[in-house]
DNA sequence: ATGAGTGCAAAGGCTTTGCATTAGG
DNA sequence: CCTAATGCAAAGCCTTTGCACTCAT
């Protein structure tokens, strides 16, 4: 059997358990306002930007969403995508939600998570791996976004 | 020879008059400075940032290399993407220079044009098409990074 | 000559940082 | 209690924009 890496838990319960791990090997608090914010990447399902991010976790200023979201990409809880628009996005690592996908819409920058099927998957890492070795590089990850346009907005023409 | 889709001309002289036609409809000037950006991006082969493009484009400040860009994005010559890093990255377009996909550096933010294996490409699409279908989307594209570590990044231990 | 293109400087907008205050453990 | 965490305001930085000058056609 393939040591399949994905699929990890990521129930609130033990989502925030292995955070505040996470966090208390290096002096970090898991203070309400970070609960929250991870509670409001969790529940989202896809990357939220800053301003998001205060919309569903409003006692936590931007100032402080920015500081928490470092100290979170500093211990591997979350990551930050420059995304298809202008502003960064931020979701939580694969290492608490597994691996992924985005399918973005082109017009509202609108985000969703999508898996891909798993032969595929391994189909490219195979590939890729071999294509960054030709070039010299150690491949870690890779990212793949499909872009289109949403519902919403083929609908509404915006 | 099969009918492979990739791999359009793009020489300087070429892809010169190709910039310069598409800018040519609608009232553009195809001047110094922009030959000199359409010139770096060909010869870079990779995502350039706007202070890349400078230095090797001296002539035009940063707030001209920006309006050229916003032209050029205008008229399908060039693309904004967002890239591995913070900074925005700007390429010359799949329609003068073929799909590719990005092998880039998490390290040092280096970028390098890739290629992937037609059959790949092919049925990415289908499942990204698929994808998209089952949430409303309409797929128009993809984008593919591989991210790892580059020689020089390894080797430095930077 | 005539309007596009460019430089310069100021404005913008997101993000980061300094400092004093609050609060978690 | 003691240090981390937070709010607020100021600073930073990349990017955009206004305006006058220059240049291509």
């Amino acid at each position: 059997m393939p040591p399949d890496v994905h699929e990890p838990d990521l129930h609130p319960p033990d989502l925030h358990q292995d955070v505040a791990a996470r966090l208390a090997g290096r002096d970090g608090r898991y203070t309400g306002s970070r609960r929250d914010l991870i509670q409001a990447l969790a529940e989202a399902g896809r990357p939220l930007t800053v301003d998001e991010i205060v919309e569903r976790s409003p006692r936590q200023r931007p100032s402080s969403v920015y500081r928490n979201l470092a100290v979170f990409e500093a211990q591997g809880v979350v990551r930050r995508l420059a995304g298809v628009g202008d502003l960064a996005r931020f979701e939580l690592t694969e290492a608490l939600v597994g691996h992924h996908h985005h399918l973005a819409c082109q017009t509202c920058g609108a985000m969703t998570d999508v898996q891909l099927p798993h032969d595929l998957e391994v189909r490219l890492d195979e590939v890729l791996t071999q294509l960054a070795h030709s070039e010299g590089f150690t491949l870690s990850s890779h990212e793949l976004d499909a872009v289109g346009v949403c519902q919403a907005c083929s609908e509404g023409e915006n």
